[in-house]
RNA sequence: GGUCGCGUAGCUCAGCUGGAUAGAGCAUCUGCCUUCUAAGCAGACGGUCAGAGGUUCGAAUCCUCUCGCGAUCACCA
């Protein structure tokens, strides 16, 4: 049983007895360093409630407790804060038993744990992933692994917005100046190409918007009226009507685009259970919108549109439908939740990984669909993260100022390569698995660095600043577990039992100190939605391993008891890493 | 203007539900590779936790106000 478990038990019957108090809510934390003692409960909180000078309070149960665990050998009292030193022999217990327990800090979901859908990615089909959707990704898909770990059921998902003008203007495009050759044809990757005729189409338009204004138009007229618009409406229509032709080509454009994205989810490492696609779901959005106004909970403005008023939740009036009867994006989302319960009746959590400029819109979206009576709607969240900025400001895809995800990969991969042909690490591995190599270390930084920020800040990034490898960074982190594997190679290394007697070390006591903490930092990790708690106890675990690795002898020691101690120590630290790094997403090599 | 979020060392960030003297990395400087991987370790330097009030034994953390930055309030998605 965990020690913190302990003590609060047995200080509370104590309490009980004594005072006939009760009370359970011990703040046990680690000893700050600088003070005598292991475990510190701070005992202000019982101050008023027995009416006891603090210095009074410490030493009394600083003595109960003393009498009455094993653990504890021995205590003292500064101000109100009771600081208890844990004899080794809970840790080396603690160690022995961790150490069998491969999946130590993780609950296993079964079929009988709650579901939990999380979305995450969800992009346009126009245009190539860039880095705010490398955030998403990375966020969710992280979660998803968390959420896993504290015993979810996890089902990974996302919406593809897979249809309206925007999937039109790159249609247009291609249909006018593609020249009917695919992304095969030119050797490109599909969501580029796509992308490509996106950009195209812009640039036509406003190069037709020009001309107009030049021969007399206003801007808006111009803007009515350009040619390449107005096909772009008419495919619009065309799709919407089920016209063959024009599904086709749709078909065939998304075909390729696809293949363009699972190249980066596999790059970077990602991947899904189930797809929505807005073109399925949108239909569904007009029957709630309808079932909705049928129960008078929306209501219908004289030119035909769709709103509803949540004034009495302190947010404006929102519209739900055009007036032209034409869906917009709250009636998609409206019809791609219900799906999603529908499919998933049982789900006892929808997390919606999105960036914050979307907070109103998820906070109207849920009003709404409590409003319609939905009991599912309070399992549904959204994990909220701030917008990955440059330092010229916000990433603007028609502007040409994005990072894009897959030449951002690239580079963080050269980066790795060139760093590990510089330190001549990898001399003797083949291409093919220096290749590896520098994927997982590349994409270990990139991943690490986007990670351990907490999500609901906001992220600058400068590209010109390529993503250090040194200090508080997931290579870093690979780098200890690899010299962690290389040492256990080099001794036969066998699970045993550790002699409970043994003396340890101020350094170990430290490292086993972190380890106890653990499946906390997973609970809670999960509990806020937050990898980068888990990323910065990792970093914690291991600049304290690196500290101990370097200044201790290990290997080279008479006292072979001590010395699978250590091994042991190291093993279950690597253990610890590997693990929690696979929650973020992040390979661990066993060499590098 | 209304609403929401953010503001901690020169820079990038930790600091979880209030706890002791504020914590890392980068950068700058000083040591350490014939001993298990120097992508490392040890150390120095660096702070009005944006500001002002309040709550209490105790506030970077909670509340109020002010300032600064960002987002949002679209018949865009």
């Amino acid at each position: 049983m965990n020690i913190n478990t302990i003590l609060k038990s047995k200080l509370s019957e104590y309490l009980k007895l004594k005072y006939d108090v009760d009370f359970n809510d011990f703040e046990i934390q680690l000893t700050r360093k600088d003070f005598e003692g292991d475990l510190t409960i701070v005992v202000f909180p019982l101050v008023k409630i027995l009416r006891q000078s603090p210095a009074n309070l410490g030493n009394e149960l600083g003595s109960f407790i003393l009498n009455n665990s094993k653990y504890v050998t021995g205590f003292n009292v500064i101000q109100g804060f009771l600081n208890l030193s844990i004899s080794p022999f809970y840790y080396l217990n603690f160690l022995n038993n961790c150490l069998s327990d491969v999946n130590y800090g993780f609950i296993n979901p079964d079929k009988n744990s709650p579901l939990y859908l999380v979305e995450y990615s969800s992009p346009n089909t126009n245009k190539p992933l860039h880095l705010g959707h490398v955030r998403n990704i990375l966020l969710g898909y992280s979660m998803s692994k968390i959420l896993q770990a504290s015993g979810k059921r996890v089902n990974k998902t996302q919406i593809i917005n897979d249809r309206g003008i925007h999937i039109c203007k790159s249609i247009v495009a291609w249909l006018k100046f593609g020249e009917n050759k695919s992304p095969d044809d030119l050797n490109e990757k599909g969501d580029f190409f796509v992308g490509k005729y996106y950009v195209l189409f812009d640039k036509v338009y406003k190069e037709e918007i020009k001309e107009l204004i030049s021969s007399g138009f206003t801007k808006i007229e111009a803007e009515q009226t350009s040619p390449i618009f107005t096909e772009a409406k008419e495919l619009l229509r065309k799709w919407e009507a089920g016209d063959k032709k024009v599904i086709d080509v749709w078909k065939l454009m998304n075909g390729w685009v696809y293949n363009g994205f699972n190249k980066t989810y596999k790059d970077l490492g990602v991947n899904f259970d189930s797809l929505y696609y807005e073109s399925d779901t949108y239909l569904i959005g007009k029957d709630i919108i309808a079932h909705g106004l049928d129960k008078q909970i929306f209501f219908k403005k004289d030119d035909g549109s769709v709103w509803i008023d949540l004034s009495d939740e302190g947010l404006d009036e929102k519209l739900l439908l055009r007036s032209d009867g034409t869906s917009v994006y709250m009636t998609q989302d409206l019809g791609t939740a219900y799906k999603r319960y529908k499919d998933n009746p049982e789900m006892k959590g929808l997390i919606y990984t999105v960036g914050n400029e979307q907070d109103y819109h998820f906070n109207v979206l849920f009003k709404v669909l409590k409003k319609l009576g939905f009991e599912w709607s309070n399992h549904l969240s959204h994990l909220s993260y701030g917008m990955v900025d440059l330092p010229s400001g916000k990433m603007k895809s028609r502007e040409g100022t994005v990072v894009d995800a897959d030449e951002l990969i690239l580079e963080m991969i050269s980066n790795a390569s060139k760093l590990s042909s510089d330190l001549g690490k990898l001399d003797d591995l083949s291409s093919n698995d220096k290749n590896i190599l520098n994927h997982t270390i590349g994409l270990g930084a990139l991943k690490y660095y986007i990670l351990k920020v907490d999500p609901k800040k906001r992220i600058l990034f400068d590209p010109n600043d390529s993503i250090d490898f040194n200090g508080n960074t997931g290579p870093f982190i690979q780098y200890t577990h690899a010299r962690i594997q290389s040492l256990l190679k080099k001794e036969t290394y066998k699970n045993h039992s550790v002699n409970n007697n043994l003396e340890i070390n101020t350094k170990e006591k430290q490292i086993l100190k972190l380890l106890t903490q653990y499946p906390e930092i997973i609970k809670s990790s999960a509990d806020n939605l937050n990898p980068a708690l888990i990323a910065n106890y990792t970093y914690e675990l291991v600049k304290t391993f690196n500290s101990y690795y370097q200044t201790t002898t290990i290997l080279k020691i008479e006292n072979n008891e001590l010395k699978l101690f250590r091994l042991s120590l190291s093993y279950k630290v690597g253990l610890i890493i590997k693990s929690s790094m696979e929650l973020l997403g992040i390979q661990v090599p066993d060499k590098m």
